[in-house]
DNA sequence: CATTAAAATGGAAGCGCTTTCATTTGAGAC
DNA sequence: GTCTCAAATGAAAGCGCTTCCATTTTAATG
């Protein structure tokens, strides 16, 4: 697309200046916009002259106004602090900008409340569809989309009811195996390191499956070796130092998101605590330190573009009004790498 | 806000509907939503009931059809896959969200062609202002902004000829900064790890920092210890290997970009290469590894959540008709840690 | 060349809101 | 009570497009 210097004034060209300067009527500017099979050859190429010439750019208020349909897509993660979400997001966004979409998107710093309002301004804001970050929101923001008839899907979580569409993996699973993992290396003493468990289904979900894979081999997780903080490598660090600072040290520390593991690490150098021999750390997720840092990070490995680029797929057809399946969840992996050795 | 259920079949209630419901007229319903001092208090309240029972949420396109203002701001950046300009525009979506509009967002890949497809589809969505990041894009692009009226402003750039509104740094200061830091350590054989620098002006800066400040020492950087990559820590890494492996290795190589650096420092601990005894490595940004690091890297700091939230500022101002001043380059700090010393 | 169906086009209504201008209402001053 | 001015309200037009339906043109066929 060309942008020329052609304009006039304040006021923009309109469909009817089109129309008018190819010598048509207004409604075949649009046929020609939106459905151009339906124009002939020598109509087609006098109103893309036009266009060009006038420097037209449809008024998109306008169409979403007339056609209900705005050709939007809105997201709210939870945070574009660290590139993690950025990376399923800037998927999502390329594939649905190719299928012609925009993308509305907003960030709501783990807070609920604020996600409900840009929800609610999304929503206002006419937006085709809607992909979200996890399950942990109000009923009534479900009803709200359900009545509105706006296709939505959740990412990053599996909905054990299926209830809502999800394009992720089941959190308590890769907790389980990584947790297994540990137990298989004849690891007893477990912590975790957590993100706050409140409004955060991932959260709990990777506690859940670190708890109840404990249980089933009569282990436990003690009260006080479970340590929740807002995200971060300072945290990490600061979780470890308190952990390791007791008297009856974890031999392995799950970590329920990466930069708490990195911190860990990172910290445990300036102790001198030796890892893996000392103590065991694992990540979650999987981004692009984890191979990098010494010790390597053994972790699980979660589809972050791949939720990104089916999200948008599922999303494009159901708004073409296909009949689409609910998505499967989506498999995880454990990475192993260096930083877990069986307890000394 | 409250979201409630009473929505009827397809069709969201309009304004008509809560006119007719609170016993008043459509244009006062707008009215109380647009500029509620205009409205009596029992006009108010009827209103707002009418509005809580209906769950009449405002057609957003409507409003921007009628209004000419859609209450959306726009933002184009060259990619969500590292955290850099997340934080900028986290911090950006933030401040323009408290003064009620909606961020629309897209990454272009570090393509000129993507991002002007962007633009001009953030034009037809009617975004009140842009964000844009650097300086490197057709005048046609800001000819078409001006002519639309719609405000914008360029962070990460400063733009010497005053042209556009930015919001950011000197790049090529910042790059001098570090060769004059690197200099005064008495390094003489200076190798650059850069992005690609077409299209990139900010990366061009950089360069041009380096080979202006070198030059006035009577320095100069060799064509071949000049290394253009795309972004990331394996090509990093790969530079690294690439410039130590030649017979007339540089003393100190000079990153464009932190993730090159981190990429340097794996790569050295690697191949048994002492930072900074054999080699000094400088990083750009100061993201949150570049402390953690082993060693630590001496960085150039950059401001990228006050750029986020000054650039929302001005154009917000802007956008309430305020005059506001051209903003003043931010100053940028070199941080000084562990990777660089004199050379050997 | 008439006939018919398909392709191409146009007219008009209306999407849900804001804007402009006119009118009504209320409060205070005399 | 009456007058005045401001506050509060309303009626109507119209933002730029799409949708629906009707009409015209073209191409294909006997």
């Amino acid at each position: 697309m060309k942008i020329s210097e052609s304009i006039t004034n304040k006021n923009s060209p309109t469909m009817g200046d089109v129309a008018k300067s190819a010598g048509v009527a207004p409604v075949t500017v649009s046929r020609y916009l939106n459905d151009p099979d339906l124009v002939s050859k020598r109509s087609k190429e006098k109103i893309a002259e036009a266009i060009r010439q006038l420097n037209y750019v449809p008024h998109a208020a306008a169409r979403t106004l007339a056609s209900k349909r705005s050709r939007m897509i809105g997201s709210i993660v939870p945070s574009l602090d660290s590139s993690l979400f950025g990376r399923t997001i800037e998927v999502f966004q390329s594939h649905i900008s190719t299928a012609g979409y925009n993308l509305i998107l907003a960030s709501n710093n783990y807070d609920a409340e604020k996600e409900r309002e840009h929800i609610n301004q999304m929503v206002s804001h006419g937006v085709d569809a809607l992909l979200m970050i996890g399950n942990s929101r109000d009923e009534s923001i479900y009803r709200l989309l359900q009545a509105k008839n706006i296709p939505y899907v959740l990412t990053w979580t599996i909905d054990s009811n299926q209830e809502h569409p999800c394009i992720g993996f089941s959190n308590q699973e890769a907790a389980s195996s990584i947790t297994n993992y540990l137990m298989d290396l004849g690891h007893t003493k477990f912590a975790m390191i957590s993100g706050h468990i409140k409004n955060n289904d991932r959260a709990y979900d990777r506690l859940k499956g670190v708890r109840d894979t404990l249980a089933q081999r009569g282990l436990s997780l003690a009260d006080d070796n479970f340590i929740e903080r807002p995200f971060g490598v300072e945290q990490g660090r600061d979780a470890f130092r308190l952990l390791m600072c007791r008297p009856n040290k974890p031999t392995a520390i799950i970590c329920g998101s990466e930069p708490f593991a990195y911190g860990a690490i990172f910290e445990g150098k300036k102790m001198g605590i030796d890892i893996p021999k000392e103590v065991s750390i694992t990540g979650f997720d999987d981004m692009w330190l984890a191979s990098n840092i010494t010790p390597s990070l053994t972790t699980v490995r979660t589809p972050q573009q791949q939720m990104g680029a089916l999200a948008a797929k599922y999303l494009i057809a159901k708004l073409n009004g296909e009949e689409v399946p609910l998505p499967k969840p989506l498999g995880i992996e454990i990475i192993v790498r260096e930083s877990c050795a069986p307890p000394f």
